[in-house]
DNA sequence: ATACATTTGTACGTATGTATT
DNA sequence: GAATACATACGTACAAATGTA
């Protein structure tokens, strides 16, 4: 693939039609690697080396688009991946801008956050983030046994351990059953407590599942974590004592952080 | 195959009368969702709920737009997404493909390579890479429960299902215990048979720990990765009847091509 | 080995929607 | 309301990879 070859490629249009008034930057049409990619690349090293510090607003796309003389899809698609990677974010009538890193890089101990997590999920003390009460999508339904689109209540939390961030996720439950769950979570911090106000105070891990991926956008703002760093995501579903499945829910560790260790 | 004809179609608004001779399916104009996100909700239920199974090809872009009633571009940004969450898998000139779910790999006392991968009917192959006596380091003495300098027996490894890599990895073995061990795992190929030819008929999982990080260079070719995917690393020690500790390893999973799954 | 059809990938062009200023 | 700027969507053309006759 990366077999370099001749080619004029000219899409749609004769090269010199442009204006003599810009001059077309950087970009090497034909050159084995797309436009997009050396825009993006472009653009990058630009933030990397500082020249576009946090906070600044790039050029709107149609000036991007002229500066490398292009179609202004050619700059989107750049600027998507970007965007995907965290480095920029766009708004809508606002302009595109170099994201903030996240504040804080807390020591990479590796803790052995270990079986209390994973064998019991009984986890510590966890923040309220938010919650919502949702259809549940295929996914969902399939994890709780119930038909996609039945409403299900969605909660979002962290987990911290002496201050420094170690997990994030989301844990669904069926909304018939767990009514107002979420304000005595929020209240409590403990998921154990809550669910026995509701009183369902037994229930079981049925199982744990585990991979692991590069931190996205949201993890690293929550963990304050630095790009390409890792997170080990963990979905986990709860029965209660009859097997019914009662809880699904998917967090992400900071894998620079953690050592999850497993006890048969 | 002649086209559908329907005047200048205006863009965005006025989810007006179009031509009955193509049924647009499913995706609603105007609803505040955009079409390319319905589109793609609408593929991954269909693979989420079997209709189409992995290895199964998708019907080309062209034809997606067609059923969709949109056009092309719009089909591939729905893919797009699908694509980058690991369900499906294009490539030039043959098709797009759902993509086979990750291996469910379970961590138990006593989970066998083999038997895991012949358990989701797939082709278990252990690769010999090589074998070398050393003097163990501190971290293994202290794993194998022996003097820091002692001589071990290391294996390297990788396996696949398939002809798909799965995981690479070494172990270490106390070598006045383990004399050609290699030897026989070279030859057979299974662990558990060589150690059987050693009288060990009977060992299990005393721990398991795991972390995550994005694959090194080594890890990349041996299971070929591409930049910045992630491994999880899994620690294990495995004892005999009688609680001494047997050997120690550490192996490197592909992310994104295992689940591992732990069971109370 | 060559030519060809198929299918995804890249790029440009145009129009309009929608959020922000 | 008007201007600005990103977001969505359609349309066209050709390149590049793949498989097949």
């Amino acid at each position: 693939m990366d077999e370099v070859d001749h080619g004029p490629m000219t899409a749609g249009e004769t090269a010199d039609a442009r204006s003599e008034s810009v001059k077309p930057e950087d970009v090497k049409r034909g050159s084995g690697v797309s436009l997009w990619k050396q825009i993006a690349e472009t653009l990058e090293a630009e933030i990397a080396s500082g020249a576009r510090k946090p906070g600044a607003r790039l050029p709107v796309e149609a000036e991007l688009a002229e500066r490398f003389g292009v179609n202004r899809h050619t700059v989107r698609r750049a600027l998507s991946v970007l965007g995907e990677r965290g480095l920029i974010e766009a708004t809508a009538g606002r302009g595109t801008f170099v994201k903030e890193p996240p504040l804080r890089y807390p020591i990479g101990a590796r803790t052995r956050f270990s079986e209390i997590v994973l064998a019991s999920g009984r986890e510590p003390h966890g923040r309220f983030l938010g919650s919502q009460v949702e259809d549940a999508s295929v996914e969902v339904a399939r994890e709780l046994g119930v038909a996609p689109g039945t409403k299900v209540l969605r909660i979002d939390t962290t987990h911290e351990a002496d201050g420094v961030p170690i997990s994030c996720g989301s844990a669904w439950f069926v909304h018939a059953r767990c009514q107002d769950l979420d304000l005595v979570y929020a209240a409590t911090g403990s998921l154990t407590r809550a669910l026995s106000t509701l009183g369902i105070i037994d229930f079981r891990r049925k199982e744990t599942r585990l991979t692991a991926r590069v931190a996205d956008e949201r993890e690293r703002g929550l963990l304050s974590l630095a790009m390409g760093r890792s997170v080990m995501v963990v979905e986990r579903v709860d029965v209660d004592v009859a097997g019914v499945p009662l809880q699904w829910g998917r967090s992400s560790f900071a894998a620079d952080r953690v050592q999850l260790v497993i006890k048969p």
